[in-house]
DNA sequence: CTTCCTACTTGATCCGGATCAAGGTCCGAA
DNA sequence: TTCGGACCTTGATCCGGATCAAGTAGGAAG
């Protein structure tokens, strides 16, 4: 099957379908963009279900479109831990692994943009503009793992928590393209649960860090899960990262 | 397991510099090899210094020839945590990124194969290969450094020291060559507070539990750092992991 | 409306690992 | 040889977060 050239501006498949703008677009190869586009199949997982387990044959890699996915690790007492969180425009599968290493599981509806892996890895081949992009986004990844392992190796239930709605509000923000004025809000994407998972706590844990800031003044809450963060900075204080190094810089 | 090409020349590159190995050498494309091998330097960092801090301009990238090195995190009020150990062969540096995100600190005499960034680069642009091997080698570290989540967030301090030096015997078994009968030995490459901050526990925490797995018999020790591991399955229980799925499958 | 269920909150208590403190051992330098 | 310092061990106590337990809020189905 061959791409249908009847693209007016590149940049549509790339709204479309993030894997193409963001493995593709640095440079936007157009010609080398509609071949990709036209391999591509939809694949949309209910919230709670899981879309590979840890050790499955895993024959495609995808970017989610919409919703949100989690990658977790389990050990066979059941103690879970959260290792990555995927939001739209995140990459899912290793080209060259036949085998996921971890459960991805989608919270929220979630809908993936798939391409066969031998597919995908043949266009690497032909295309390195896009192995260096997937180099670079998994060196991204790398380096958030590794700030990961500082939170849950040494800062405290208070801190985790601040550290994680502060990520949120920053990839939020940032797909909604808002300055940091103005009273932010949202919705947290996530349970207890979920949260104490990601964050190496249990879902009591959270929920008392969450009363504890709310009480202090640094969040405010409608419901049980919509937050507005009055004062940015006074939750960055909370985190327990330098002032303006690091994550907001 | 992969296999080792038989070749009979262009190894002798390959066996003095790491990064010529794992990089380039996967099919061995003799002609590259000797390019790239033409541009290497040498640098050597004693024990106990820093190569690089987190933050400063980083204009070259490196391989591990042999020593030890740590990557660390430090928080303003010393909370320190390490988040990633490394060993001959290991990689350093980030292509298209010009700053170091953490600090890397000799904790052994340390002897780095360099080559100044922009070379590397260009050397990656004309031979894709050796990006692919590099973004292999980049996604086999963000899996560790995820089990390494997995390990912080949710296992106990007897569970952490034993999969420590369950990973340190493999890796030490797999330089050596050796199977898995007989007495493992080996001396401990890190301090007990280097260890302390690779696991998120505290000096005195990683003292208690190398005595406690002593006195258990799942280790001998000969002075402080010369450690025997009379049965690998047993210390394996120690772990918490999956009898022989992840970490030795 | 009631019932049920899932997600969440809050309280009481417990415990693993942190913290504080006091040695011990080994090694290199004077 | 003694001294000082880095590294390690062990004991006593403390505390943050886990665990156990009870109850609340809110949405969906009947």
């Amino acid at each position: 099957m061959r791409a249908q050239p009847q693209v007016t501006t590149p940049h549509i498949q790339c709204e479309d379908c993030p894997i193409l703008h963001r493995a593709v677009c640095a440079k936007c190869e157009t010609d080398e963009l509609q071949e990709l586009d036209a391999l591509k199949y939809y694949r949309t997982v209910p919230a709670g279900h899981t879309v590979v387990w840890s050790g499955d044959e895993m024959d495609f890699v995808a970017s989610i479109v919409s919703g949100i996915a989690t990658l977790t690790q389990t050990m066979e007492d059941g103690r879970t831990q959260m290792v990555g969180l995927l939001l739209p425009s995140d990459f899912v599968g290793r080209p060259g692994r036949s085998e996921a290493a971890f459960d991805v599981t989608a919270t929220t509806d979630v809908t993936l943009c798939c391409f066969r892996k031998k597919t995908f890895e043949e266009m690497m081949m032909r295309t390195p503009r896009i192995g260096q992009r997937l180099l670079e986004m998994t060196l991204d990844e790398l380096d958030a793992a590794r700030e990961w392992m500082l939170l849950l190796g040494r800062k405290t239930a208070r801190e985790k928590i601040a550290t994680l709605l502060a990520i949120i509000v920053r990839r939020d923000a940032s797909l909604r393209l808002m300055g940091k004025d103005g009273p932010l809000e949202f919705d947290l994407p996530l349970t207890r649960e979920a949260m104490a998972d990601y964050l190496g706590l249990t879902l009591e844990t959270v929920s008392r860090q969450i009363s504890a800031l709310r009480k202090s003044g640094v969040i405010e809450l409608k419901g049980k899960r919509h937050i507005t963060i009055p004062d940015l900075d006074r939750l960055l204080e909370e985190t327990g990262d330098d002032a303006d190094g690091g994550m907001f810089a």
